[in-house]
DNA sequence: CCTTGAACCTCTAGTTACTAGAGGAACTAT
DNA sequence: ATAGTTCCTCTAGTAACTAGAGGTTCAAGG
């Protein structure tokens, strides 16, 4: 049996959020001591690493929430996960395409060599979308 | 002379959201109509679209504060805009590297060719940290 | 058994950058 | 004058937490 703050240390997720995943539904409601404490199993502690990893991977509270469930019926196909875990890949080279693109317009502004704001590249590109280079 | 809906359109950015523009105090107050409806100048055309700009590169609401306050004065020295630019390209490369690292992983899990979940890489990954190839 | 200090409880509100909707007033064209 | 569109303010919702207030329980020492 854990108390909240001992899962805390093990899993480095703190207490408000450990109470916020169960208020989402996502961790299961531990049983209660006399005073109304939290106090996990070791199957608790395993949830709240899964939830964890998953979110360290990006995953979103929903996606974690199915990814949890099917975890737990070893007999389903894995269709699913492997869905939820593709599309996730696709929204994170999304991003990483943006940022990239982002990337390419701060290098070139920042290489500006003005003292005043008056030939700025900065401000002068920010003012007029007509110098960027890529499309946004 | 601009109504709001027109300079919505003209920029592309959502009628709420110029008003929230101009609640955290990034879009000056245009003058009001007889009946209490904005009406916007040239200038105020100009103002948006650099904050539109701005936020099209990533940059914060506080960030594009500063940087509209500093385009305003051509005279001052452009180290302030520079700082800025730079900061903000060092977030963007750092959330790249992160994004990098994400899809690593879910490439590799993604990969999995099991068919139920007992041996699926996705959720045995989740479920164990070990299994990353790199820390996070 | 009692006390004390740490850890716990619930509930509310704040973070970022918007977005949606309700209920009502103003503008514009016929 | 009227109808239809656009505008007004205000409130609340989004994602995933985080912080704090005010109060209770737990565990260890005397």
């Amino acid at each position: 049996m854990y108390s909240i703050g001992e899962l805390s240390k093990r899993t480095g997720v703190k207490i408000p959020t450990i109470r916020y995943y169960e208020d989402m539904g996502l961790l299961e409601q531990p049983i209660r001591s006399q005073g109304n404490q939290r106090r996990y199993s070791e199957d608790g502690l395993k949830q709240l690493s899964f939830i964890r990893h998953s979110r360290e991977l990006g995953f979103s509270i929903e996606d974690i929430k199915e990814l949890l469930e099917l975890s737990q019926h070893p007999e389903y196909p894995c269709a699913d996960a492997h869905a939820i875990a593709t599309r996730h890949l696709e929204e994170v080279r999304e991003r990483e395409r943006k940022l990239r693109k982002l990337k390419k317009e701060l290098l070139r502004i920042t290489k500006c060599n003005a003292d005043s704001i008056s030939e700025c590249a900065v401000i002068e590109t920010l003012a007029d979308h007509e110098q960027c280079v890529t499309e946004h």
